[in-house]
DNA sequence: TAGATTGTTAATCGATTAACAATC
DNA sequence: TAGATTGTTAATCGATTAACAATC
């Protein structure tokens, strides 16, 4: 499994957002600190791997008592750039495209995305979850004047590199891949592939046991 | 990462639905056999790393020609248990909920979604994408009656226990999880968390360097 | 002070990659 | 036969886990 720039594990960064979750119930429940066994409880690890990867956010706890929480919880967002504010365009207004356009979990993770496009023109015009949908074909112009940087990708197999080249040519810098094709994308630009068929397979491969 | 029982590792699983996907693509494009070193440039991965997955669902390749395609498609989804008929029910119809009860992709991978659970009794009696939306209330005996034994939950996290332990009490014995909350399940159960926080993370780093 | 908890360094474990023999 | 490709065994790499010193 890879490393990132920072050096920070993938795992590690995969975790992070599990932290944050179990952190902002604790801080409801209890008080100010809280132990690395604690975390690693909550969430079926061990509190070496808890404090190992607390020490990739540069925060410090303290011997006796744990960590702080809130300042945690800043840290972890600070690191992951959740605390800035990040917009992005999505394409492809199917089922989970319009799932994803009314989302409201994005907003805490410094994700807004401001708009939808398709190439249906027929969903052109029309409004979901309050958010306009486009026509593809103006895809290139609205990034440019928006300044996006992201792009949500959403469309069937067989149009997706297809869209990927249009959101290249357009400046976007990170795809997130929703459509279960592995993309040809230049090297400066990120991609995240995000497949559900990875899950059922290993959850189909533990039923059959 | 973990192993499971069959002694097949947990990213090697992870990496079979892609090989379909592009066996599938290769069947179509051209003949009878292919290489690891096709399949490893189409997916960017290693011939190696290929031949070493590919070992794992006990098909044989030819020196010389490579792997019968048709075959190892058929293996794979034998290996999978795609090839069989699996069935679920499905509770939250929000967003989310809704776009996977819609997702015809599924049928492909032996799934069926029978039908569709909401504690919101507006939406009972409904259908959506042709599939029946019954109340929460009759989830045991529904799971009794049609010998249901996974169940997608699609539920906010605040509620995501209480369903939880509804359809461990019910007799589920696989809880596909995407409510983003670490579920407590005796450990009879399998759970399978789909979180995309965790793949916005990734990301999220990635677009900061 | 004693005890609990952090943080770091070393050991282990497992997946990936390399090397190479086998073979069509 | 020669060459290409598989499959296996060994080496490497990286993440997880263990051990333990530091410290509030």
């Amino acid at each position: 499994m890879g490393r990132n720039d920072r050096g920070v594990p993938v795992p590690t960064v995969k975790r992070l957002p599990l932290y944050l979750t179990v952190l902002q119930k604790l801080q409801a429940e209890q008080g100010v600190w809280v132990s690395a066994t604690t975390i690693a409880r909550r969430l079926g690890l061990t509190p070496i791997q808890v404090r190992k990867d607390m020490a990739y956010t540069d925060i410090v706890g303290l011997p006796k008592k744990g960590y702080p929480i809130e300042e945690l919880i800043r840290q972890i967002r600070i690191f992951l750039g959740w605390n800035r504010c990040r917009e992005a365009f999505l394409v492809g207004v199917g089922a989970l495209g319009t799932a994803l356009l009314g989302y409201d979990g994005f907003a805490d993770k410094g994700l807004t995305i401001l708009a939808g496009f398709d190439s249906n023109e027929e969903k052109v015009g029309r409004h979901i979850h309050g958010k306009e949908i486009f026509s593809v074909s103006r895809f290139h112009e609205l990034v440019q004047r928006c300044s996006v940087s992201l792009g949500v990708l959403t469309v069937p197999p067989h149009a997706a590199q297809e869209i990927a080249d249009i959101m290249v040519d357009s400046g976007i810098r990170g795809i997130w891949n929703f459509s279960s094709l592995k993309l040809n994308v230049p090297q400066n630009v990120i991609v995240q592939d995000e497949d559900i068929s990875a899950g059922l397979a290993v959850l189909s491969i533990g039923l059959s046991q």
